[in-house]
DNA sequence: AATTAACCGAGACGGTACGTCAGGTCTTGAC
DNA sequence: GTCAAGACCTGACGTACCGTCTCGGTTAATT
């Protein structure tokens, strides 16, 4: 049972609802939690965002619908963990070559955004399918924001060994990164990601836009 | 923006069920039908997508349930009918400068794009909030494709008059600068417009990234 | 009447859905079971059967419309349920007295045939005002029968004690008894029940019709 | 087309929206007329009289909503039409023997009773399907007050004739002979007529209930 | 013969009620 | 004190009819 990421998992833990001690009493029942999880993450690939309801998610637990109030506060909130291992993205390391940093940055972006759970819960988030700003601002920080932060680094660091244009205006270039990856591959009717990180590579270091 | 197409087809009237002649029967109201589309546009603005209901919207119009589903299919259909002028985008001219035609492609695009009706709009189609893939085709072949086709066409002349690379690929430069603006103006907290179709132009003709 | 059948079985609880248990879960609410029912019988006096609709029964009970359907699968089942006080008849008594038990079955019959939501209910029933028969059936077996058959013991104890013909129809008697009192109390625009029951007596026992 | 009755009809006519002149215009098209009422009369046989929807109606009859909205002011208006040549029940004849007399009109009461289509209108209307008391009050008038005047009549013939007893209670004897009727043949689960009228005539001249 | 008013079919209109479904909360008895 | 179960109220769903109305077209009596 359980998709698993128990011990690995900063972010997963994140949409929890305070589980700690207090007290007596009969404590969570791990099995359970594992369950409501693993049938999310299904009915997720399923039905897609809107139509999950949290009902089919508890009958296919085996678990009542107030277990899934008491452990995440909504809807979103439960599917945000259920896909947290489809959303870690890591972060843009730090290896001294500028053309490596990024290309594995553009890797990372890449396979995540081609996550068939990642995207439904991209969209998700993205399309305000919940009227709380929170949770989208959870998201933000626990997954945009790191690898943002991670990836404008390394565009620095290329900028200070002239790499990279002096001055240059690294949120732009995130942004044009980030987004025609988004375009290509969630947007576009099929997935175009054939030499995709390569083509933003030397668009971005050399300012050469890809041919035919 | 958006006079655009006025002449090569009436998008608004895309969505609605036959709304030509069948024998005999009394008309479409047109006062009914222009109440509903009030009524779903600012109901759409202050609930957005998800959370409009026909219900409310019936209520807002005064007007019987059945008339709406006698009018459009579905909730998606009605909300692309009325917010069709929010959405027309228009075609990117031909006036023989490659520079001035991108930039009004551009200029199209991002205003567009930072309509709020638009903005909700298209979300909703992009996060699949309806099952319903045909709707998601006749959004792509209303509003998406002509644009694409004339920015396309825009490039193809700017590669023929040799102010862009000879064999560039079209396709990559468009999902470029359509990726870029969908980031810099809906996906992060406050749009970022300010230089935006400038940057992008000077990048597609001159491989310059904007600096600070 | 009817403080009858108090022990032979709860008629009241006929229509209920699955009233016993099934393992764990909250049970009924019976301030909403008994809500509802009394919204039921003030609704029925007031609009009468068919105009005596569930949302308005839920709107007066304050309760949800689901939870109506939750306890009773028809608008028929739930009248049943709400007006069997008043539709309880009781049986026909065995005190030796041919003269003594008819007559206390014809005033039992008159009085609940007098009784307005009665009145309203068999005429529901008979008019077949719901297609389903089982319900029709329901009604014969708990309310029609049972009566019929200790009236018909009393006639059969009457004719043993020679206070009857020698085999006498009495199939026919009952129904030239029930018949009549339908006529005079539901039929005629005044009900016209003074007598009535000595009236039936006279004519059963001695064949003689009353005069002016 | 139409069951008819065209020229025998007082009560028939009883229904219809003054058709008179007014001036000049097109008078009403009696295809018309006549094919409400015959899918009147099919639908009520197949639908009985709740589920019996003049939408239906209009349709089979291939005719406008509206067009029967101008002939009839309701539903249970059309309905009385168009059964009324299954409800018209004649008079007791006169023939100088009460025997015959009485044997004549219980015939056809019987007769009339065990008509579906008559069933289902005195069920629609003494079940009170339509709150209008007017149409209750019209039925009355036409198709039940003459023919118990003129059952009653017979029997003060047969008390002027020594037949029956003298100051016989009239009503009360027409009562329990159309309440037994209505017992036998439309109350119990099936019909039982075999003997019907015999039995009553014999109960009413000499006083004896039927044997087995 | 032209006029004209009421007819006709069709069906749109604002409504009400239907029976179902899911949301989010609350309650019970078992563990 | 958490668990599965499930009842509770709320409110939206999409459909069926209601009774009224408005069309364009037809038809017969009146001019």
């Amino acid at each position: 049972m359980s998709t698993g990421n128990a011990e690995s998992e900063p972010p997963s833990r994140a949409g929890s609802r305070v589980p700690s001690g207090r007290g007596p009493g009969r404590p969570r029942d791990p099995r359970a939690h594992g369950a409501i999880l693993d049938a999310t993450l299904t009915t997720l690939l399923e039905f897609w965002y809107p139509s999950l309801t949290l009902e089919r998610v508890a009958r296919r637990a085996g678990v009542g619908k107030a277990t899934i109030y008491r452990h995440w506060e909504s809807k979103l909130d439960l599917v945000l963990e259920a896909a947290a291992p489809h959303l870690a993205i890591g972060v843009v390391p730090d290896t001294g070559d500028t053309r490596r940093d990024v290309r594995e940055g553009l890797d990372q972006l890449i396979s995540t955004y081609a996550d068939p759970v990642a995207a439904i819960v991209i969209f998700a988030v993205l399309a305000g399918l919940e009227p709380d700003e929170r949770l989208r601002e959870r998201f933000r920080s626990a997954y945009v924001l790191p690898w943002r932060a991670s990836m404008s680094d390394a565009l620095e660091r290329g900028v200070a060994r002239r790499d990279l244009p002096a001055r240059l205006d690294v949120g732009f270039a995130v942004d044009m990164m980030v987004g025609t990856v988004f375009q290509r591959v969630l947007v576009v009717p099929e997935p175009l990601v054939d030499g995709l990180a390569e083509h933003l590579l030397t668009l971005l270091l050399h300012g050469r836009l890809p041919t035919r």
